[in-house]
RNA sequence: GGGCGUUUAGCUCAGCUGGAAGAGCGCCGCCCUUACAAGGCGGAGGUCGCAGGUUCGAGGCCUGUAGCGCCCACCA
């Protein structure tokens, strides 16, 4: 047993996150049953740029869960993968290295990245890019690695994935095929949201509105007769695109008008007036024009009202050369010409130019400010084209899938509760199956090919599935079985589907992946269906319900039986702290300047789900409490003797009442962190815990310490220290979650082995060494002695003053309680005498000594 | 427009089955006390957003309302 005498805190996290991982303290123990496994979801985190202290917070939240189920007797199934495909690594390679990925060029073997990004990037293949993207990644997992190390994860580090590694790719592809087979996955044609800065299509999970400065543009229309119908538009570039004007079927003024046409100003195309609910008459005109498309509406009007298609907007956000077949007079090609090729803003400006000049401008254009969808990356608003996509079924077109997955949604146990809300309002407001295809590079390829006719056109109708075991292919570089390389692209050959998956699509697969669905089946059913979903509440509706989504298609059940949601750290100005703010810590900086215990003590106190403050304030306190817990834990142990010849005082020495009134609030304590941890309240566990923690420091040790100090003969002193034994070893477990390092250095001095795979508290054995104790003393006593202190410090006196005359009033119950503890109270107090009378009002006479110099 | 959360001391927040308003920080005063001065003891400081209601009793329950934050929505 070792005791230091200078107790610290420096340089502990580097020797304990060492000696856990050389004894594989958190090894995760696979001989281990179902029900013998706790197993966690968790979120592996974007590996395209670093860590900022949300991460740190909300990891904290579940390693804590984590380290209580370990010390309940769980063995802890606690993986950790990084996601590193998709755009967001897309993005950090393209800049990192100044290269661009351009899929028609050949891959180049030597090609070498350069020293310095070059201006303008060069271009590469689609080969040479992904190893790129792979190679700058493993550089960042290694320090995010080192991060979380440093932080005090518990995580089992034998057991990481990357969303880009082979054996993912093959689960996703796998998972994708199994879709198809059972035609939950599906290829369509359709209007598409667009972003034409990345120029793929992106899903609905993946918007955000944003507000724009717009314009209400007042346009006339032509009827037969030559009267003017006027439409407010904010799109006014998209006449040419106009197939029919819109009102509410109820709406007098233009019910004359339905099924009549009317002709669009500068494009002279004639277009139909059509009725439909959606039409509102409040707003603008209360008549709209249809486009194909403006915006999600007209996708619905084009749909429901079977329009014809006219896109102008190409994939590249630029006015299409060819105008539409429908406009044919000459002015109307010249005007179309003025717009082709331009961009939105461009093509806008000079449209309404054409129609002022036209006279078909009413008024001048309204300035409003109005929501824009976005593309949550992205930087132009999106466009609605049509194109060839992938789609998962999701509920968004299939009333019975819906309320099945609404279903999940119940059955999952959120924490907190409320959350469950924020899930249903998005599965309730689901427009549209699943989009999953992305035109990018750097993710899980679709392992589809498509036959070639003797035209040259691919049948996207019929395509050519890998067969599973040749996962995970590369169609792009693989050739599909029954074909040969050189009939890729020819006539009556084949070409391989172009597109990526989206990132969630894969990371919808966590579960699996994790726990190594037919890659390892006895693991797979050793630790599937988990435990437990950590998440933040913003991905929601993407990450969480897309998981429910493919475990309910895969295995009819869930994939998890709790979701604990964390929240968001705000910088003081109470926004959430983000890159593109500008407003971001570096965690490092702050796990070095106040110690990593300190760092989580302030993330524990983020209650479950709440946006919290970045407060370092916090942080001091938690180091604070660290460094208590060092001081406390040296005095309890060199008090009862620890260090020397003999064994310390067991539980059999607890006697005065006063010592088992502790231990009776102690195991009352236990109870309530229990409680709160099983209900993943480790924001409450640590507050109950540290709350007892300074009354144990403060009143009980004050209060016992002359008694201790009389040496182990004494059977008082024995008592005393066999509780402040009991309460030390009850507290290092109950802080160990939350405190991981300062409770291990302390454990280190008295215990073998490590306190993170100790036991958790059991309330029975303290139950037992208190007897019938009554918390009710402690506390009693603990209050005489603050007012004994307030009388000295009233009179700045030292605490060490002595009382030469020390009488307590108060009613028969509280006396009795005193009576219990008389013997400390005196002496903590440090009176000659002490009277405990019955009589009110309650009060407490303190004589002091007279001061030395009176 | 619909929904969820939140509003308690100057600041950050507890207060979970309704039963005499709490912690820490900050501020003020005191104390080198055989664990701890990167500490300890004590003090000042609040009509618990507002208005009704239920109750012997409401910070906690009900109704309404306001501010803040977030989620969702077919916002021409």
């Amino acid at each position: 047993m070792l005791v230091p005498d200078k107790p610290t805190l420096d340089g502990i996290e580097d020797v304990w996150s060492k000696r856990w991982d050389a004894d594989g303290t958190y090894r995760f123990d696979r001989t281990k049953t179902r029900d013998e496994i706790f197993s966690i979801d968790t979120p592996p985190p974007t590996v395209s740029g670093s860590l900022h202290v949300g991460h740190v917070f909300s990891y904290t939240h579940t390693d804590a869960i984590a380290r209580y189920q370990r010390m309940r007797g769980r063995a802890v199934f606690y993986p950790i993968g990084w996601d590193d495909n998709g755009l967001p690594t897309e993005r950090r390679v393209q800049n990192y290295f100044g290269v661009r990925c351009d899929p028609s060029l050949p891959y180049d073997p030597a090609f070498e990245a350069p020293a310095k990004p070059p201006d303008p990037p060069v271009a590469i293949s689609r080969r040479n890019f992904i190893e790129l993207c792979e190679r700058l990644v493993v550089d960042d997992e290694a320090k995010f690695e080192e991060l979380w190390r440093h932080l005090g994860l518990s995580v089992d580090w034998t057991l990481t994935y990357t969303t880009i590694e082979k054996t993912t790719q093959r689960t996703s592809q796998r998972g994708f095929l199994h879709l198809l087979a059972r035609g939950e996955a599906y290829q369509a044609e359709a209007p598409t949201l667009w972003d034409i800065d990345f120029r793929t299509a992106v899903a609905q999970a993946e918007l955000e509105d944003r507000e724009m400065p717009g314009a209400y543009h007042a346009v006339r229309f032509h009827r037969p007769d030559g009267d003017p119908v006027v439409i407010e538009t904010t799109r006014p570039e998209l006449i040419p695109a106009c197939v029919a004007l819109v009102a509410n079927p109820d709406d007098t003024r233009y019910q004359p008008l339905f099924d009549t046409t009317v002709r669009t100003p500068l494009f002279d195309v004639e277009v139909p007036v059509v009725a439909h609910p959606l039409a509102d008459p409040e707003k603008g005109s209360g008549i709209a024009m249809i486009c194909t498309f403006g915006d999600l509406t007209d996708v619905t009007w084009w749909r429901e009202l079977n329009l014809p298609a006219r896109p102008v907007v190409g994939w590249d956000g630029r006015i299409l050369a060819g105008a539409p077949d429908v406009i044919t007079t000459a002015p109307a090609r010249d005007a179309y010409q003025e717009l082709a090729g331009k961009t939105i803003r461009q093509a806008q400006r000079r449209v309404v130019e054409l129609l002022s000049d036209a006279g078909e401008l009413v008024g001048a254009p309204k300035p409003v400010t109005h929501s824009v969808k976005f593309y949550e990356r992205g930087e132009r608003p999106l466009e609605i084209v049509s194109t060839r996509q992938w789609y998962i079924r999701n509920g968004g077109r299939d009333a019975e899938l819906r309320e099945a997955l609404l279903a999940r949604g119940r059955e999952l146990r959120w924490h907190p509760p409320y959350m469950r809300a924020r899930y249903e309002s998005w599965v309730e407001g689901l427009n549209g199956d699943w989009l999953i295809s992305r035109q990018r590079f750097f993710g899980v390829p679709f392992p589809v090919w498509y036959p070639v006719d003797a035209d040259g056109r691919a049948d996207h109708d019929h395509p050519i599935v890998a067969s599973e075991d040749r996962l995970p292919v590369d169609p792009s570089s693989e050739v599909p079985d029954g074909y040969d390389e050189s009939q890729r692209g020819e006539p009556g050959g084949f070409v391989a589907d172009p597109d990526i998956m989206d990132t969630w699509a894969t990371s919808s697969l966590t579960p699996q992946i994790a726990c190594r669905w037919s890659e390892d089946d006895d693991l797979f059913t050793r630790t599937f269906p988990m435990d437990l979903r950590p998440q933040a509440h913003e991905i929601i509706r993407t990450w969480l319900f897309s998981s429910i989504v493919r475990a309910h298609f895969e295995f009819d059940t869930l994939p998890w039986r709790h979701a604990a949601i964390s929240g968001w750290v705000l910088d003081p100005d109470r926004k959430k702290m983000s890159k593109s703010k500008g407003n971001v810590v570096t965690p490092m900086g702050i796990l070095e300047q106040y110690g990593s215990d300190a760092v989580r003590y302030w993330a524990a106190s983020g209650r479950p789900g709440t946006d919290t403050t970045f407060e370092e304030g916090q942080m001091k306190i938690g180091r604070r409490l660290a460094i208590k817990l060092l001081n406390a834990s040296k005095f309890t142990l060199t008090v009862a003797g620890a260090g020397g010849e003999g064994e310390l005082p067991g539980p059999d020495a607890v006697q005065r009442p006063l010592d088992r009134a502790l231990l009776a609030t102690l195991a009352d304590l236990v109870s309530e962190v229990s409680a709160a941890f099983e209900d993943y309240d480790y924001a409450r566990a640590l507050d109950h815990t540290e709350r007892f923690f300074w009354r144990f420091c403060d009143d009980f040790v004050e209060l016992v310490k002359q008694r201790a100090y009389r040496g182990a003969e004494d059977a008082t002193a024995a008592s005393a220290s066999a509780t402040l034994v009991l309460a030390l070893d009850s507290l290092l477990r109950l802080f160990a979650p939350h405190l991981p390092f300062v409770t291990e250095e302390v454990w280190s001095w008295w215990r073998p082995g490590s306190v993170h795979r100790a036991s958790w508290p059991d309330v029975r054995p303290l139950r037992d060494a208190a007897r019938d104790g009554d918390p009710a003393v402690f506390s009693a006593a603990a209050d005489v002695l603050g007012q004994v202190n307030k009388v000295k410090s009233e009179h700045k006196r030292s605490l060490r003053t002595e009382v030469v005359h020390l009488t307590v009033y108060d009613t028969e119950a509280t006396i009795a309680l005193l009576r219990a503890a008389e013997d400390d109270l005196r002496e903590a107090a440090r009176a000659h005498h002490l009277e405990l009378l019955v009589g009110t009002p309650a009060r407490v006479d303190a004589e002091l000594v007279p001061p030395d110099d009176a």
